[in-house]
RNA sequence: GGGGGCGUAGUGUAGCGGUUAACAUGCUGGCCUGUCAAGCCAGAGAUCGCGGGUUCGAAUCCCGUCGCUCCCGCCA
């Protein structure tokens, strides 16, 4: 080895040790006859003293050094001073007096600041994503993943689970997300897909009766990006046999616990998570992924506002859609321009308008539409949504899914603006019971709101004959300050009820037996009942590294463009690789 | 596919119709034996993303384009 120790271990004990320490400048304090390099690795920074007094040779060679240059270093661990003592650094009480300095390789300046206050520019970051990654931010966070991943795989391995690998190279099935395809040579014309998740691959080893399946997965799916969606991603794939819905919850809840309270530092907020249906969440937040580190809830104000004589409000609850609220607690004070800017958030979330209410200090309201409103009504409604002198009753009329939707995307802005969500914990919730089928207007059919294996609540089978839209099922979603963070589902595992399914959102049998005709086949030998869940890990670490997107913590993300802006993928390739793929590129495709 | 923001020395920012294009940091040279964001002195470094237009004059205004980013659609 090139090194006794780490750049992050000497302590005091260590003093009069001779050793060999290997890493990077971090920094150099050059005194002409006294220099200090401060070398770093991955576990720390040491300070080293090259003295022309006591090493003219090494102080030669540290005369000629840069930033990020690859240095040994031999010497004698020493006591620092009391007064030259670090107590910044972990290694502050020695450091170490050189007798050798030898440059292992030379570094051309960087283009930033590896260590230091400037935080350089995201295409600046993933141009030179090795050099990012060599900064502290990144390897905690990496770091932190993989204690996450390590965790995850000891605390399932303990619980009797088999990490299996699945085929990266599958088939293509047009439900879902756009897949990624990859020619086949030797089939001309044909196929693979990267998997979207290994959903039926794990659903095909719980009929090999495996019982307790993970893996930490990478998944593939071909659509537009966002901070917390990567083209590829990890999940921790997860699928078990004879259980049903609570087991797999539980577990999950006390792996997720546990996990996180281990590897992150930080706190669970609320233990048991609670259990919430959809229905429940979307009433009460408007969004089936709440952040509940925070009240702020909606409030429907319908039959109120019914009898006032506001027009708007009127013939919105006539014809069957909802007027709802919510309060913003000491907002009386904003401006036409605050409102402004929260009415741009509505609008952009399909609503029309924004209605506000700013309850006075003497409890009277100022409203542009409090001359519609008895004054006994106003007070009714300041009641019913539980405003006081301060507040800023904010209200929007539409059809539900409108008003939900503007509504929770206030709600989250105030978390914000009110600094409702600033302490490090994390907050989950389960969202269960939700509806099995979404009515597909375009399409006139059902679509499955998970996926089509997910099994209907037991005893809602027989509405799938008389009124699908009422079916609730056996999915749950795990929710993490206002992030979807798993998914999963109880699976079908009766082929009549499959086959119903299938009919309901459109597909025959012909069409079916095409695209899944290897799963129907495999339940026919003996499928047990199973269900499973897939948590993302990109999002659980971000979460848990407290960072705003999930290129934080993958080592080598892609931009918003779905390109590698260090090796510049995708590029062209040889006419010769598409020869063999038989590929021909379509005549307006022109080379960059 | 649509909407918003950004693009100025290596890096991060300021400048937003007329400036010698500024500041910080990094870089180069010099001084310095107790610093740890070392300090001090001197210096180099920018065709203001690219293309077009408006104007007597454009980093600055307009159009297009490329890149990064946030959001909507999309993501069973």
């Amino acid at each position: 080895m090139l090194k006794s120790h780490t750049c992050g271990e000497l302590r005091a004990e260590h003093i009069g040790q001779e050793v060999k320490l290997a890493g990077w400048v971090n920094r150099r304090r050059d005194y002409g006859s006294l220099v200090f390099v401060d070398l770093r690795d991955r576990w720390g920074v040491t300070q080293v003293v090259v003295d022309a007094g006591r090493s003219p040779e090494a102080k030669e060679t540290v005369a000629r050094i840069g930033h990020e240059y690859v240095l040994q270093i031999e010497g004698e661990v020493v006591a620092r001073s009391p007064e030259s003592v670090n107590d910044k650094l972990a290694t502050g009480e020695i450091e170490i007096q050189a007798r050798q300095v030898r440059i292992l390789n030379p570094a051309k300046t960087p283009p930033f600041e590896i260590s230091g206050d400037i935080e350089p520019g995201e295409e600046t970051r993933m141009r030179w994503r090795y050099l990012d990654l060599r900064r502290e931010r990144m390897q905690r966070n990496i770091i932190l993943r993989h204690n996450a991943i390590w965790f995850i795989r000891r605390y399932l391995n303990e619980r009797g689970f088999v990490e299996i690998e699945t085929p990266i190279l599958f088939k293509s099935t047009p439900e879902g997300a756009r897949d990624y395809l990859v020619p086949s040579r030797v089939h001309p014309g044909k196929f693979y897909a990267l998997p979207q998740s290994p959903q039926q691959l794990k659903q095909l080893l719980m009929v090999a009766g495996y019982e307790k399946y993970f893996q930490i997965a990478r998944c593939f799916r071909d659509e537009d990006q966002r901070g917390d969606r990567q083209p590829e991603f990890t999940q921790l794939d997860m699928e078990m046999s004879f259980v049903e819905r609570d087991d797999v919850l539980d577990l999950i809840e006390s792996l997720m616990t546990a996990m996180i309270e281990e590897v992150s530092g930080r706190g669970v907020a609320k233990k048991p998570f609670p259990r919430l249906s959809y229905a429940e969440v979307i009433d009460r937040f408007g969004t089936d992924r709440p952040d509940i580190r925070f009240g702020l809830e909606l409030t429907d104000i319908g039959k109120i506002v019914a009898r006032s004589d506001f027009k708007v409000f009127t013939s919105t609850i006539e014809v069957g859609n909802k007027v709802r609220a919510i309060v913003a607690p000491n907002c009386a004070g904003y401006s036409r321009k605050d409102i402004a800017d929260l009415e741009e958030i509505v609008k952009d979330a399909g609503a029309k308008g924004l209605a506000t209410i700013a309850v006075q200090e003497d409890g009277t309201p100022k409203s542009s539409i409090a001359k519609f409103f008895a004054d006994d009504l106003m007070q009714e409604l300041i009641a019913a949504v539980g405003a006081s002198p301060g507040d800023l009753i904010l209200m929007v009329a539409d059809v539900p899914s409108v008003v939900n939707e503007a509504l929770s995307a206030l709600r989250t802005e105030f978390g914000k603006r009110l600094n409702l969500v600033a302490n490090g914990d994390l907050s989950f919730c389960w969202v269960i019971d939700f509806p099995l089928f979404e009515w597909n207007a375009d399409e006139d059919r059902w679509d499955p709101s998970h996926h089509m294996f997910t099994s209907p609540k037991p005893e809602h089978v027989a509405l799938l004959d008389t009124d699908p839209g009422k079916v609730l099922s056996q999915q749950y979603d795990l929710v993490c300050n206002g992030y979807e963070v798993a998914g999963g589902s109880i699976r079908i595992h009766d082929r009549n009820v499959q086959e119903k399914i299938f009919a309901l959102i459109g597909l025959d049998v012909e069409q079916a037996k095409e695209r899944f005709g290897h799963m129907l086949e495999a339940f026919e030998y003996g499928a047990p009942p199973h269900g499973g869940i897939a948590p993302g890990i990109d999002r659980l670490v971000m979460l848990m590294a407290g960072e705003p997107n999930i290129r934080e913590v993958i080592a080598f993300p892609k931009s918003q463009r779905a390109a590698d802006l260090m090796a510049g993928a995708p590029s062209e390739v040889d006419q010769q690789q598409l020869d063999d793929l038989h590929i021909k590129l379509a005549d307006d495709i022109k080379p960059d």
